[in-house]
RNA sequence: GGUGGGGUGGCCGAGUGGCUAAUGGCAGCAGACUGUAAAUCUGCCGGGUUAACGCCCUACGAAGGUUCGAAUCCUUCCCCCACCA
């Protein structure tokens, strides 16, 4: 356990500043992640992200577990080695596809039945096979399987998703401790030909140690959020705490509510790590709500749709009135983008299909969001991130990017 | 000169008597995107007026005609393409 530890250098508040070590490096927090799903954050080389500043990167279980396969990467010496990023590494466990592939997959007690997206075989997940997966990949953090459900669920479907993710937690939980023992295949219910075929243990480990995270799930609802928070954090010595089921179709003020409900139950010389958020106020948001790490695919999805995220709000590169317009994308922007290029140029690269465009703005967004973290840092540091928020998100909302 | 084919909204291209201000695609304009089935998706897209429904005007090369009604049928003319002389 030696290898994970955080310390908490300053805190204001709920917010903190901390150092989250991992075998692959110190996160400084709060971080924003970027999103590597199918190891690569698109775009983007891991060179870019250095230069960038990103510390800690996330990659996902079910993806690569489709395609290549994590047993592939295993063998390549696990995703580090094979996508050529040695710093930190968090995989996501595909719970997030629970949510998102809707309509290719079933769940169960058991686990979920998935339909592949690339060519519609069957594949099943359970808490065990999953932890198999992402040790296979062999990341840094690795988040259990949970069940997601969309925002707005009520309470007795979002009672049953949490507990289920409890009950999972427990069970990745024994698969990990089975797993390092270098024991046999963790046993499910699922049919025999549903489990990692061929797989012969024990399997080369990682030569690093992993931390499990669990995730507090409980919808909008802030006594489940509340008995999933507790219930976690007094099962076990966690090095970590996922914060999901947020900023998936619910308000605003529901997620930012239910963060500080969260917030209050968690114990504080742990980090937290906010999943799937966000944009930059809900970055800026968490922070004041006690959240240190944060990871989402907005700056290169957007950034690639033409949407970059400015000092004074979004503005969307395709406009016809930035055809002409000689200044970058952010006047107080020090990325790549920023400091070479013109409104002008790369509206010309988006209208024309030229990928640079997309690389650029995928670019500077990653960059908008690691400095933006740096910010708050420096500013829960020497004590003055409530007037740094207020004025952030005050001239943030205040969107005046787009007048000319 | 002859024969055949064709001229449709910014472009390409459907439509061959009323359901057509006219399918599609492109271009253009705007919007969305939060643990990536996404370099994707959605809306608008002749003009005027309207908050909107709607109403009016103009429009399928040109002119004329048939018809209750024409982008669609007929006549003449103009232009383009192919082949033949």
């Amino acid at each position: 356990m030696t290898a994970f530890a955080f310390e908490l250098e300053a805190e204001i508040g709920s917010a903190r500043a901390g150092r989250f070590a991992t075998p692959h490096g110190v996160v400084e927090t709060p971080a924003f992640m970027p999103v590597g799903t199918l190891a690569t954050v698109k775009a983007l080389d891991p060179v870019d992200l250095r230069e960038i500043g990103a510390q800690m990167i996330l990659s996902n279980a079910y993806h690569l577990h489709l395609r290549p396969s994590d047993e592939l990467i295993r063998d390549f010496g696990g995703l580090h080695r094979f996508m050529n990023w040695d710093g930190p590494i968090l995989t996501d466990s595909g719970g997030f596809q629970v949510f998102s592939l809707q309509g290719l997959r079933t769940v169960s007690e058991d686990g979920v039945e998935f339909r592949s997206h690339i060519d519609g075989s069957k594949h099943v997940f359970t808490p065990e096979s999953v932890m198999q997966i992402e040790r296979n990949l062999g990341a840094d953090v690795i988040m259990q399987f949970d069940h997601v459900i969309p925002g707005q669920s009520e309470e007795s479907v979002a009672r049953d998703a949490s507990e289920r993710s409890l009950r999972w937690l427990a069970r990745c939980v024994a698969a990990v401790e089975l797993l390092q023992s270098g024991g046999p295949p963790p046993i499910t219910t699922i049919a025999p030909k549903a489990q990692l075929p061929g797989t012969v243990f024990p399997l080369p480990a990682p030569s690093h140690p992993q931390a499990l995270f669990p995730i507090v799930q409980g919808g909008i609802h802030a006594s489940l959020r509340r008995e999933a928070a507790r219930s976690i954090r007094d099962s076990g010595n966690w090095l970590g705490f996922g914060i999901g089921g947020l900023s998936v179709g619910e308000a605003k003020p529901d997620m930012y509510r239910i963060l500080e409900v969260v917030d209050a139950e968690l114990p504080r010389n742990r980090p937290r790590y906010l999943m799937g958020v966000g944009f930059p106020e809900d970055l800026v948001e968490g922070v004041l709500r006690g959240v240190d790490l944060f990871d989402c695919v907005a700056p290169t999805r957007m950034g690639r749709n033409g949407a970059v995220f400015t000092r004074d709000g979004r503005l969307n590169i395709k406009r016809a009135e930035f055809r002409t317009d000689p200044r970058p994308l952010d006047a107080e922007c020090d990325c790549a983008a920023c400091l070479r290029f013109s409104r002008g140029y790369l509206r010309h690269l988006f209208i024309a299909d030229e990928m640079l465009g997309l690389r650029l703005l995928s670019l500077h967004n990653v960059h908008f969001l690691v400095r933006l973290m740096r910010a708050a840092r420096a500013a829960i540091r020497d004590g003055t991130i409530d007037a740094w928020s207020r004025e952030w998100l005050a001239r943030y909302h205040s969107r005046q990017v787009t007048t000319a």
